[in-house]
DNA sequence: CTTATTTCAGATGAACTGAAATGC
DNA sequence: CGCATTTCAGTTTATCTGAAATAA
């Protein structure tokens, strides 16, 4: 009966996926940890790099994630100096996050690790096999969203 | 200085991995909640159906996570009645993992909705492309547990 | 003796829901 | 008023580490 189904046949994405993001938070966990940070800060880190004046709700929603869950997040990378928040001016309800001097210091100190991280993790596709590969995890990353690629 | 450096032109793959995971793994908790589970036990129970006679421990290391880790899942599934364990004749420290009737009706009964949700997922990728996305996973989970593709 | 499997106990991280205060 | 942002409090899920019992 459903041996006969096509869905039996490989194993889930879903369950590669989890496999993978566990097995990658692992290794930059052991990265990061010497700085007092755990993956999920670090990986927080950058996105503030890159999307610079985001209040921590917009960060949720960026990130899929509950405002009160980023909220726990925010406050942690408060509390260590990475980044400090002021009220915007324009609308004083939100507070924009902003990284201080150390944050960004401890950016650079892990890029290198984390860079060579994430090529290991690759090793054996050729670039444009990792091309296609974040491009089609963009493509999830929106079917699951129901919205348009990334902001 | 930093943002003359390669690593911060895009996202990293770690944080596209983990948005995809925590968007797909929480569509698959909505299918799966009505017939209480969560979706790492139905993801669970997908694995035991395509690797039947497997211990507990066996299963940790099938899917990154320690004994421990994998003994509470397993507790859960045995509780549930979804799975039913028995003393290995020729190695009495394992315990065997087998599906039940209760079990094999469960991953049916969500089977369909299950593969939709994939196939959602992948929406605007190729068949091509889909696997070469399932491809670069097992390339990805394979490299980080410095181990051969999969068993 | 050493190693593998399981179990017991406790800790932590990372998400959630609900509710309230503030400001647009 | 209704909606967005933040904060406070409590909860759940899914991991971990350490330690002990049993058996190969």
């Amino acid at each position: 009966m459903s041996e006969s189904m096509s869905a039996g046949r490989e194993p889930m994405l879903l369950y590669l996926i989890k496999q993978v993001e566990l097995a990658a938070r692992s290794r930059l966990d052991d990265i990061v940890r010497p700085g007092g940070m755990t993956a999920l800060q670090y990986t927080a880190l950058t996105v503030l790099e890159r999307h610079a004046d985001m209040s921590s709700a917009q960060l949720a929603r960026h990130s899929f994630v509950t405002a009160q869950s980023m909220a726990d997040l925010i406050g942690a990378l408060e509390a260590r100096g990475l980044i400090e928040r002021y009220r915007d001016r324009t609308d004083r309800r939100r507070l924009v996050v902003a990284l201080t001097a150390e944050g960004r210091a401890l950016l650079d100190r892990y890029r290198e690790e984390v860079t060579a991280l994430e090529a290991s993790m690759v090793t054996g596709l050729l670039p444009d096999e990792v091309a296609m590969l974040r491009r089609a995890l963009n493509t999830c990353r929106a079917n699951l969203a129901g919205k348009t690629p990334v902001p």
